[in-house]
RNA sequence: GGAGAGGUAGCGAAGUGGCUAAACGCGGCGGACUGUAAAUCCGCUCCUUCGGGUUCGGCGGUUCGAAUCCGUCCCUCUCCA
């Protein structure tokens, strides 16, 4: 049933950034191999932000392909760690969540991950479950384990630590905690972004500790974000989320600098090699990086929403931005009686969202980014009257069609 | 416990009684250009019924007037014990 053990290396080894320990990998997938027995891969989350963007989608990719290898995952939901804080610093204070919120975050995980992962394949526990256990005494025994010279090795405690910004002594536990779920499920694998090294390495150290054999830690490469620099996270604002309606998830595609085009070929799609070594070729040889985006978006688009979607995000596409003209498939709003001029309606709008403030409204109407029927308004036509199935326009990419 | 330095808009950072809704940079948004991207240029970036209203860690005070002065509380950093 499971592929010869050099051939899963193989596969395993597409595409990741650092394996530490080729060998103890290679040692652990012939063992079984021989004995037929799966290996436990693990994979931690954080309950507090439950939007799985591509960035998280790189390290679901790699778990996926395990699992089609014949190997199991077990899904840590942090509830316990979540509970207390949050280990970046950035939220101070952050508000403890209740056991029902942690639940509902993990359901909308879960409707996310299955996009990806295998569920039949894949087991869910929970950090409390041993976490809240463990006496005063036992917290010693795991602090005890490392000092504060290799804790303040970490990267966001260093940077935090030069920058003169505050660290809690809880958050020290953080590497621990997240380390000790290695030691309860006696993982053999642990996958993560490379942002993830110090937590994962922290594992086989705790497990040594516990007797048991250490886990193989597996570093993705990190996912540039939309602004090509920063890593893709949500708190940036630079993601492209799995969950977004396929028109949105193209659009964000299509707007990646030139230069990721390939990494994203790599780290975001299926495609094999051979197939992204042609692409790189055509690359260099002056094809037009638009047309191969639009190819890059159509695979993303279609791994989470499917043929009939990405058709639709597509003509969506091609007639928003590139033919500039209103799409068929717009939110609409339906225009009240007796409130029928475009005045009237700015109340309305801001409610929706369409615009932050009606000061903002007023001001893009003066920078000329309003357009009623792609064409430009201006202040002293607000109090037209609107006619049934108007568009309203701001900017390139929002669209509001009026109802009566 | 002691000494010192701080807390200003999404972030960084000026501002030490009125000319400050608060310089400048980044980010974000709109326009031009384009390939939809990048680069570049221009503009905007608290709310508003456009009269005004609410902002500079919290609260209270001094003053005709406070981000700026005083009191108090909270928080952060550094050094010492």
């Amino acid at each position: 049933m499971l592929r010869k053990p050099e051939e899963q290396l193989k596969i395993i080894k597409k595409g990741v950034h650092q394996i530490i320990d080729e060998e103890e990998l290679l040692e652990k997938l012939e063992k079984s191999y021989n004995l037929q027995k799966p290996l436990t891969i693990k994979l931690g989350l954080d309950p507090s932000a439950p939007d799985i963007h591509l960035g998280h989608a790189v390290v679901l990719r790699k778990i996926k392909q395990m699992q089609d290898l014949g190997h199991r995952v077990v899904i840590i939901i942090g509830d316990f760690t979540g509970r207390i804080g949050d280990p970046t610093g950035k939220a101070k204070g952050r508000v403890a969540l209740s056991e029902e919120q942690v639940k509902e975050n993990a359901e909308t995980y879960f409707e996310q991950i299955f996009k990806v992962l295998d569920g039949e394949k894949t087991t869910v526990r929970y950090n409390s479950e041993w976490l809240s256990k463990l006496s005063f005494e036992e917290v010693l025994k795991l602090a005890a384990t490392t000092s504060v010279a290799r804790i303040l090795e970490r990267d966001d405690f260093q940077k935090r630590y030069n920058n003169q910004v505050p660290i809690g002594i809880h958050e020290f536990f953080y590497p621990l905690m997240q380390a000790y779920d290695s030691v309860e499920i006696d993982a053999d694998i642990e996958l993560g972004g490379t942002d993830q090294t110090f937590n994962i390495l922290m594992g086989r150290t705790l497990q040594k500790h516990w007797g048991l054999e250490k886990q193989i830690a597996i570093f993705m490469p990190l996912l540039e974000g939309l602004d090509g620099v920063e890593k893709m996270s949500k708190s940036l604002g630079n993601y492209i989320g799995v969950n977004e309606p396929a028109e949105v998830m193209f659009k964000k595609v299509m707007e990646i600098p030139d230069q990721l085009i390939l990494k994203y070929f790599e780290l975001a799609t299926d495609e094999h090699p051979d197939e992204i070594e042609n692409i790189k070729r055509q690359l260099v040889q002056g094809a037009n990086p638009r047309d191969i985006k639009l190819k890059l978006a159509e695979i993303i688009t279609n791994l989470y929403w499917g043929d009939e979607e990405t058709k639709r995000a597509i003509s969506y596409f091609d007639t928003a931005f590139h033919k500039k003209e209103i799409p068929d498939d717009i939110p609409e709003l339906l225009i009240e009686i007796g409130k029928e001029t475009l005045l009237d309606i700015i109340p309305e709008i801001v409610e929706l969202g369409f615009v932050k403030s009606k000061s903002e409204f007023v001001r893009l109407l003066n920078q000329n980014g309003v357009q009623l029927n792609k064409e430009k308004i201006s202040e002293d036509e607000l109090d037209r009257v609107l006619m049934n199935g108007e568009v309203l326009q701001i900017g390139k990419k929002r669209f509001l069609r009026l109802i009566k």
